[in-house]
This record gives structure tokens, sequence and C-alpha cells, in this order.
DNA sequence: GAATCGCCTTAACGCGGATCAATTCCGCTT
DNA sequence: AAGCGGAATTGATCCGCGTTAAGGCGATTC
């Protein structure tokens, strides 16, 4: 089952067996890839769109001095750029942070479960605003956070986003990227990330080593970032669903 | 014809006349509001979405604090929080900037027209991931832009949107928020608003003054803020559509 | 026409984070 | 074991922007 960890944890109950069959019958393709290749230049034409299985990957967009600003993080599960099929072009870069697996959607299948699917077609829908609600979530970070908050914030987010699909227990979990893709995420230098994971570090809240993550002290880590995971949409948050 | 700005400029003509007849006939209520007033808090159910038919809102987060961060601006022809329909509940408030003239859509409309209109369903859905580009580009202007490039790029952006529906001649128009709704949008105090806007103004690039925008050199402006309006999705953009 | 209010404006001061530059660490290669 | 390159680490210095405070000006109200 391909497609087991899209929207896990994320009203995926809503999804009939017939919508689930439809989506994993609409994959062309699988097939992997290794880590820092961008794949989608910001302006193509895209005609398909791609779901991550496994490993990381980012979107970014780069400033005139070259720059690079991360505008998002993905996680197994994550349809990646299925924006891309409403939009189709890309205002921004979609690169692999780390080898990955991918699983591939042309554009005339998603046409035709918008044709036909209504139920798959809303909860597709939904599953791009998701994102639209990190983006403001990432505004709001780097708008009215310090350095310390914001580092702290983007720890909180990865592991909510990774306990949803399994691959955090909460307290531990791999995270091979570096502190200059921390710094590119955060609006910071590599240098002060390196000054903040230090202060995190001997405060005792959370270390980041050797791209692996160790949280102490979750209750510390979370007022830090001021992180209220409604943003999210993960399943528990939601009060009255119907 | 209440949705005549609806994607003004933006793809409207794959709208076919049943389509803008069918989004037109699904509008409930027009109402009008008075200036700064919150009309959605976030987390509460919402059952209807809102396109906004004349004025400015606004879209927010604070802070624990109470200080505000603003994570998009609205103007004429915005479906406002057309997200809210697949989300169901916002992850943020939503209020009006000015006073403004409203027009409501309940969902179950919505489900109508995703059940029986996939063209149009297809391009209410771009539309809201058009918001989506522009959360990426705030990211990326307050993670890489300093206060004198965030600035000339909100001026830019607005500029832009307003022109698409012809609120902007391009060199002159009205914006009646002050210069703390500006630092709000920009992640800086209002007091730094003030020195950036003077600067500006000493420079000849742009002035603000009691609510009206004069934008005096704008090759200049764009420079500083480094803006390229390709994720606006504006149909000048659009090299080879189809 | 005095008082009040919202907003703009400017100045003085201090701090957070950028910048620049070394140094250390560690995994990999040979 | 030595050598290498990428990443982490740390220090010194600088400056952009926050903070605080005070004053100005036009609009509104009584």
């Amino acid at each position: 089952m391909l497609t087991k960890d899209f929207l896990r944890d994320r009203h995926r109950s809503e999804l009939t067996k017939d919508d689930i069959a439809a989506l994993e019958s609409s994959i062309s393709e699988v097939k992997d890839y290794g880590a820092r290749e961008t794949l989608i230049r910001a302006g193509e034409r895209v005609r398909q769109s791609t779901l991550l299985l496994e490993g990381l990957m980012c979107r970014y967009m780069d400033d005139r001095q070259g720059e690079r600003q991360l505008v998002a993080v993905h996680v197994a599960g994550d349809f990646v750029d299925l924006h891309g099929f409403p939009l189709r072009r890309l205002d921004h870069d979609v690169a692999t942070l780390t080898e990955v697996r991918l699983a591939f959607v042309p554009h005339g299948k998603l046409l035709e479960i918008v044709a036909e699917r209504p139920n798959l077609t809303r909860i597709l829908w939904f599953s791009t605003l998701i994102d639209a609600a990190m983006h403001r979530e990432w505004i709001f970070r780097l708008g009215r956070l310090n350095a310390y908050g914001r580092i702290a914030h983007f720890f909180c987010e990865i592991d909510a986003k990774l306990q949803a699909v399994n691959r955090s227990d909460g307290h531990h979990f791999p995270l091979p990227i570096n502190q200059n893709d921390l710094g590119e995420a955060c609006g910071m230098t590599g240098v002060h990330v390196n000054r903040i994971l230090r202060q995190l570090r001997e405060e005792g809240v959370m270390t980041f080593r050797g791209g692996e993550v160790a949280i102490l002290d979750r209750k510390r880590l979370e007022r830090i970032a001021e992180f209220d995971p409604h943003y999210l949409y993960l399943d528990e948050n939601d009060p009255d669903r119907n």
C-alpha cells in the first residue's frame, strides 16, 4: 500500500476504500532519488505530482545573492507538490534533503479524480490546505519569534509530523540534515543556529547532533516555541469532527 | 455581478458562463461591515465562506504577548476564507481592515459544486493555492529580506493585486491602513516602519501618507523588494498557458 | 476653543543576531 | 597513520532593529 502514510492521522478515515484504491491505482511510477537533488525548478510546467514515501524533502526559494529560504519541509506521506496540479507551474523549487522513495501521479489521473470522485477531491484539496496552514505558522514564526523560539518551533513541528506517520516516538528520531539547513528553514545563519543549539543543549531542553534529535523536556520546548499543533489538523486536535 | 472581481486577471477565462452563474447563485447573502471587526476566530467551526466585494481584510495570528502577525491581506475579489470549506475550522483569525462589503457562500452550496462541477471545483481549488503561494512569498520576505526590502515588497505586492482588480493605476492608490498595520504584516515595529518609510520617501522611491500610496520609481522599488510577480499567477505572467 | 485621541515622527540607547575568521572535530580516503 | 573535506564550534566585532520616551499634528467632541 503505497499511500498508507498519506493523511495518516489527518482525517484519513474520511477516505473510502474506493477512494484509496482510486488514488493507489493512479500512481504511474515509483522511483528512488539521492540526497540533495533538485527535482523541480520554479516556473517549469509540471505534469505529475509527487507523493513522498520515505525520506525528507523541502521546497525553497533563493534570493538574489543565492541565499536560500526553505518554505516547507516534507516527511513520508506528504503529497509534496499536489498543488502543482491546479497551479500547473510552481513558484519555487522542490528538492530532496535525504535519499527518498517517491511515487508519481500524472495530472491526467487527477483530472479524472476531480471529475468522478468529489469526496476524494475535497480531501486532496484539504491536504494542500494543510500545507498552507503550515506556511502561515512559518510566517508567524519568522515574524514574531526570536532565534531561540524559531529553532524550538521547527523541532516541535517536525516531531509532530513525524509522530503522525510513526517516524518519531516523541523523544528521539533521526533527522539527517545539517545546521545550515536549519538556518535556511528558520531565517538565520548557520553560525547562530549553532549557538542556539548549544543553549538548548546546556539548558537540558533538547539535543541535535549527528542527525539525531533527542527531546529532553517537551514542555519547555513547546513553551519556548509557543507551539500549538492545531494548525497541523491532526486527528486528536479536532474536538468535534463530523 | 457580485463575482466579477473573483480571479479577475487570474485565469478567470477558464470559468464557463455556467460556472460563473453557479457560483453567483450560491451566494446566500451580501452584507456590509465596519473597519477593524474580527469576523472569525481561530478554531471556530465555519459553515460559510466569504467573498470580499469591496474594501480590505486581513488574516492574522497573535503571539503569547498579544503581538499580532498578519499572514495575509485581501482585496476586492478575494475569496478570503474559501480554505475554511475543506478545513472546516481555521487556524487563524479573520478581520476587516477597512469598511467592507461581503458576499457569503454556504458550505452546503460548495459541496454541491464539488459534486457537480469539476471545472469550477478545480478553479476554486486553484484560487486557494494562490493564497498559499503568497504565504510562501511572505516566508521568503520575512526570512531573507531586511526591513527596507520587506516594506518595499509589501507595497509591490499590494499594488500588483490592486491593479489586477483595477483599484490601482500603478502609480497611486488609496490604502487606508496605518504604519502599525504595516509593521504587523512585515514582522517589525511601527517605529521602524516609520524610519523605513522616511528613507523610501527621501530617496524618491515611494510615499505613503494619510492612507495614500504613491509609487515614484517602480524599478527601484521592485529591485529593493526583489519582487517578481510570478507567484501571483496573474495572466500576463503565464508564458504558455493551457 | 479646550480637551482628547489616534497616528505620525524623531531621538537615545541597548541587544540580538550577522559577519568574519579561526580552530576543532569527525568520517572517509589512501 | 596521515591527509582531506565538510561540518560543528567558538570568539570578536559591528549594525539593524527593538525599546522607550517625548513631542507634534489633524480630526473629533463637548
